[in-house]
DNA sequence: ATTATCTATAGATCTATAGATAATGC
DNA sequence: ATTATCTATAGATCTATAGATAATGC
């Protein structure tokens, strides 16, 4: 028997690899609403229902939680969007289920955002993923051929990376008054007036 | 006389404008280094050169501290820039000056981002400032008239914020692969085409 | 007299390690 | 036998307050 919150009960015991997951899931929500910094290992143990200790008995450090957490939402992501975001239809349909999911929209801008500083975890993280995605959008807009001619795909890549990114903090901060999906698509129809124009 | 790294001092006694103003210098830097909740007090005393005791004595708090940096901020950055960023031409020269600048820019990339995560003392902040600098952009560009017809300032306003907050993540972190300024030259230039284009 | 600055310290954390214990699985 | 989980705890912080002291300014 062990007590818990006062109580005792028979000590439970997950399976493993649920359980894992459920720290996982808990550390994402705590980084988000309060930074990596910010969080606590108490406080990611807390929502995972055991205590810090136990916590660290299936990641080593806090450094290696955040790397995994980031590990697996980027494997998630990627499962459940099989070739990227490809045309720009598909970009538009990821901004609109954005809009539906702040809690992981604002996981990615805080972490991604912190990850600039001094010694940072998730440094290399955030620096090779953005690279990633350029290359793949740069791709993906050469083979389209949605593109105007004067903005080459390697330009467009962060350029709409860019404003996926700076919409979401904006969108974060006033929700009411940032309609996000219709920026994008204000955006890409830019784009297109701009195709529609003789070279 | 007082002992400060080991050594006997006559105690050094700064005109007390000038030291405040050395603290939030260093504190801006701090913060931009580590974020807000990365960032110690004692940390920021140690840069202006005095005890973390010390510095409370000019700042009740490390919240206060951190606001009276912003506020100093956004007050010099004005004072600089008279018209704000008015036509596109200024945008192009504020980004310029941005790129030669890494750690003013990391300051507010990652402040601002951290000040959407719980309890952050910074949230009202910027939820101003982007609220005025919306408004502020968007009037400046319905006066100059380069917006083409199926963009609204109302529209192309968070979209210019957007693509200047996003390229900045961005060039953080890959300054060598992510060209700001050709990259805001890319964009307003997609403005400029499209503008071209019969309504 | 005022105030800039320091030492001392309370009281809360925070991460990580050590070692005990209880539940599972062979 | 293994391992999931807990209690205990070391050792480092961190913010903020209290009070002493020394330099400045009237």
């Amino acid at each position: 028997m062990a007590k818990l919150n006062g109580v005792t009960h028979p000590r439970r015991r997950a399976h493993p690899d649920q359980r894992r997951a459920e720290i996982l899931t808990a550390a994402l929500e705590v980084f988000a609403e309060r930074g990596y910094r910010g969080a606590s290992l108490a406080a990611v143990a807390e929502r995972a229902g055991l205590t810090q200790q136990g916590l660290l008995h299936y990641f080593p450090s806090k450094d290696a939680l955040l790397i995994e957490v980031l590990r697996l939402r980027d494997a998630l992501d990627v499962r459940a969007d099989p070739d990227s975001p490809g045309g720009m239809a598909d970009l538009e349909r990821l901004v609109r289920h954005n809009a539906t999911v702040p809690g992981l929209v604002q996981s990615f801008t805080v972490l991604s955002a912190e990850s600039v500083t001094d010694g940072h975890p998730a440094k290399e993280f955030f620096t090779e993923r953005y690279a990633n995605l350029r290359a793949d959008i740069a791709q993906n807009l050469a083979e389209s051929g949605e593109l105007p001619a004067g903005l080459s795909p390697a330009d467009a890549a962060p350029l709409l990376i860019a404003v996926m990114d700076g919409l979401q903090l904006q969108w974060l901060l006033a929700p009411a008054e940032v309609d996000m999906p219709a920026l994008v698509t204000a955006f890409l129809q830019l784009i297109k007036r701009a195709a529609a124009q003789p070279g």
